[in-house]
DNA sequence: ACTAACATGTAAAGCGTTACATGATTTA
DNA sequence: TAAATCATGTAACGCTTTACATGTTAGT
């Protein structure tokens, strides 16, 4: 039931494309490329940071919705054009009402790690290592990267700030949820494996 | 590059695939709809349950790929049949090749509450408010669920059980992120956002 | 008998990515 | 001037969901 053009035209977007009408909605005008690089730099640690191809097809449905508007930007010394967006009232109006009418969906999740922890019948004890050590990493990396955002103030306005913070907040949590698992499975180990179902350490 | 087939047959499947597979590995002859029940049950806390249709999809392609065989079963009753699947060994090897082998890509994570919360500037207190206690609420939620399929011991083996496990501090984190920053909320409110960039509350 | 829920699929459409094509700018 | 990188897109394909179709079982 997506994307159902009603009488006036208005539209229901994939998630994706609010977040697209989203970044413009701070009024800048931008490419296609900008918008990737803007998606990649704020929306990453939340939101999966779409391909540049979806970014420009749901700017082509944003401006067949009336939500944006583009002009085509010649260079004067070569010859390469760009098209730049710029949201509309409309689209304004649409991105506000989404953010405040829009149901709560749950945040959708895709695991691989745990999916193969939880396959560890399947595995020896050093590759779930392995697995939890590089998901730790990871997870170190994407709190590191968000703490720094965060210092060097450049978000702009109060609201992704706080989201930054929240982002460092959950990346030390998934950080700190490998560690844990490290340590549950070496239990494991230890016990050897013979109880299954009950091996898992007492209650933390 | 997904899905080719080499001269063994053999295939690169998408991760859901592997986790359909999965949940073949534990030896069960299971039909589509079994599948989905357990995927509804033990997969969600970490991987977004797929839909019917894509599981019977997947279950064809495991069957073309001899991942995995199938029987029709005659109910004596009535006419309706079903199609049980069950792996083969070249399912068993294929998917614990899978879990040793594959590179860790980084968990896929679509947040739309936060995604909402970063256009923050588009809500009032109240809407931002709204949005923050539903997705708290979402995650207690979870962690229970999670916590109740670990007490009952059912889980089948040692793994599955400390995935629960991670699953349940998962949960909890994000309830919690979810009432801190409703806390930020508060303190933003409290300056009158006379300040962005600056009004979040001293390092915690 | 009627309804709701359970169960088993197929078909169509939309979401999203990878691969490809092309031109401009920088750097070695 | 050659290669690497930045930049701007399009085309093809695969993943995933929603809608649809259909039969079965259990409750009322």
């Amino acid at each position: 039931m997506r994307c159902v053009a009603d009488e006036t035209n208005k539209r229901t977007l994939p998630t994706t494309g609010w977040a697209v009408l989203g970044l413009l909605s701070f009024g800048e005008e931008l490419s296609g490329y900008d918008l990737k690089k803007r998606s990649d730099l704020c929306l990453r640690f939340f939101f999966s940071s779409p391909s540049f191809s979806q970014i420009y097809s749901e700017l082509k449905r944003l401006e067949k919705a009336g939500y944006a508007t583009s002009r085509r930007i010649s260079h004067d010394t070569g010859t390469r054009d760009k098209r730049v967006y710029r949201i509309t009232e409309e689209g304004s109006a649409a991105v506000r009402e989404w953010a405040r009418q829009a149901p709560v969906d749950p945040p959708v999740l895709k695991h691989g790690p745990m999916l193969r922890l939880w396959l560890g019948h399947l595995l020896d004890p050093a590759q779930m290592r392995e697995v939890l050590l590089r998901q730790r990493d990871f997870a170190e990396d994407m709190r590191l990267r968000a703490a720094a955002d965060a210092a060097q103030d450049g978000p702009a306005g109060a609201y992704p700030a706080v989201t930054l913070k929240w982002a460092e907040r959950y990346y030390a949590s998934e950080r700190d949820l490998a560690a844990v698992m490290l340590d549950d499975l070496d239990d494991l180990d230890e016990f050897g494996r013979r109880d299954p179902g009950q091996s898992i350490r007492s209650p933390s």
